[in-house]
DNA sequence: TTTCCAATATCGGATATACGATATATGCTG
DNA sequence: CAGCATATATCGTATATCCGATATTGGAAA
C-alpha cells in the first residue's frame, strides 16, 4: 500500500492539455511521455478519454481530436483552484529543488 | 473508473510538509485539511506515516513528531523534480486560474 | 490512582487509477 | 483493391490510494 507513485493526476492533466489545443489521443500520449518520462499505454489513455467524453467534459471532432467543452472548462477551473490551494507553496518547493 | 478525484499525492505532500518542520500525525492531518478542504481520516494518515517510516523516509522522535531522513530527502527531491517536469507550465495554469 | 479524551495505530474493504493484451478501425502506399 | 502500419478502443486485472470502524496508547485532570 501507499507506494508513493503519485498516480491520480492523469485526468486532470488530460483536461489541461486539451484545454490548450485540440489533440488526438496519440498526441496526448506523446506529450505525457515528454513530461513524465513514460508513455501511457493505450489501455490507460483511451479509457480516460472515453470517461471524460461520457461525462461531457471533452468533445471529439471528426478528426478524432479532443477539445474541452464548456462544462469541462468549469471542471478544469475548479481542479486548478484546488490544485493551487493544495500546493500553496510551490515557490518554496521549486527553490528547494534548485539546491 | 477514472473519476478524476486527483488522489495520489498524499505521500508526496506528507514528505514535503515534514521536510519543513517536525510535525505530529494530527498536525499533518490539520495542515492537509487547510489545503485540501477535507481532513484525512486516521485510517488514511497513519498508514501513510507507517509506510514512510518502514521505508526509511521519515523518522519519529520521542514526542511522536515526524521528520525527514537523509534518504527521505533524496526521495523528496526526486519527486519534486518529477512534479515540476510533469507540471511544466504552472505559470500558464495559474494565469488561467485568475480569469 | 483512576477517569477521560484525544492522538495514534491497525485492519478490512471500497474505489480510483493504470496497465497488458487484444480487437477494431483508419488511413496510407504499393 | 490489397496489405500494412498506426491509431483507437475495449476488456479484464493488478495495484495504489483512501476511508470507516475499531482497538490501543498516552497524557492531563480530578
Amino acid at each position: 500500500m501507499a507506494a508513493c507513485e503519485m498516480k491520480g493526476f492523469l485526468s486532470f492533466l488530460v483536461l489541461w492539455l486539451v484545454s490548450r489545443e485540440k489533440m488526438s489521443g496519440a498526441e496526448i500520449a506523446l506529450e505525457l511521455k515528454k513530461r513524465k518520462g513514460s508513455k501511457p499505454s493505450p489501455g490507460t489513455i483511451y479509457p480516460v478519454l472515453k470517461y471524460l467524453k461520457d461525462k461531457g467534459l471533452v468533445q471529439i471532432d471528426s478528426n478524432k481530436r479532443y477539445s474541452l467543452t464548456k462544462k469541462g472548462g468549469k471542471e478544469l477551473d475548479a481542479h486548478i483552484k484546488t490544485f493551487f490551494e493544495t500546493f500553496c507553496d510551490l515557490d518554496e518547493m521549486k527553490e528547494c529543488c534548485r539546491k
